[in-house]
DNA sequence: AAGGTGACAGTTT
DNA sequence: TAAACTGCCACCT
């Protein structure tokens, strides 16, 4: 929104940086920017993400469960499924399969 | 300027 | 064993 790069930027170009056909965590992000504590603070930039103009694959980001939370905040409920379904991602009940083999994390795959 | 919010995470009862 | 609570930090009104 506004031309300062706040932390809202940040979250936004890790999530872009998720390759397809992965996923990763809200506290990862949170841990590769040196905020693990302010995991919340990732989803809520989540919350503004559709809004940002370059899209962010925020349907990539998944809480530690790898439960689907923020399905609801897209435009309609189940698009985040098939967004992940298209990637190649399976997802059953909300629940994303292989989490742990599919997890993407910044602060090892990115940091490189 | 201050308070409230939030798509989590970790710990405890 | 499962469920509930607190802590957390940056953005928004």
């Amino acid at each position: 929104m506004q031309g300062d790069i706040s932390f809202f930027e940040k979250v936004y170009a890790v999530v872009r940086e998720i390759p397809p056909g992965r996923i990763t965590t809200y506290g990862a992000i949170a841990k590769y920017l040196a905020t693990a504590g302010s995991a919340r603070m990732v989803g809520w930039a989540m919350n503004q993400a559709h809004g940002c103009c370059p899209f962010v694959p925020a349907h990539r980001v998944v809480n530690r469960l790898g439960l689907l939370t923020g399905k609801h905040h897209f435009g309609h409920p189940g698009a985040m499924q098939e967004l992940l379904e298209a990637e190649g991602i399976v997802v059953k009940n909300d629940q994303v399969m292989d989490f742990a083999r599919l997890f993407w994390d910044p602060a090892t795959e990115l940091r490189l």
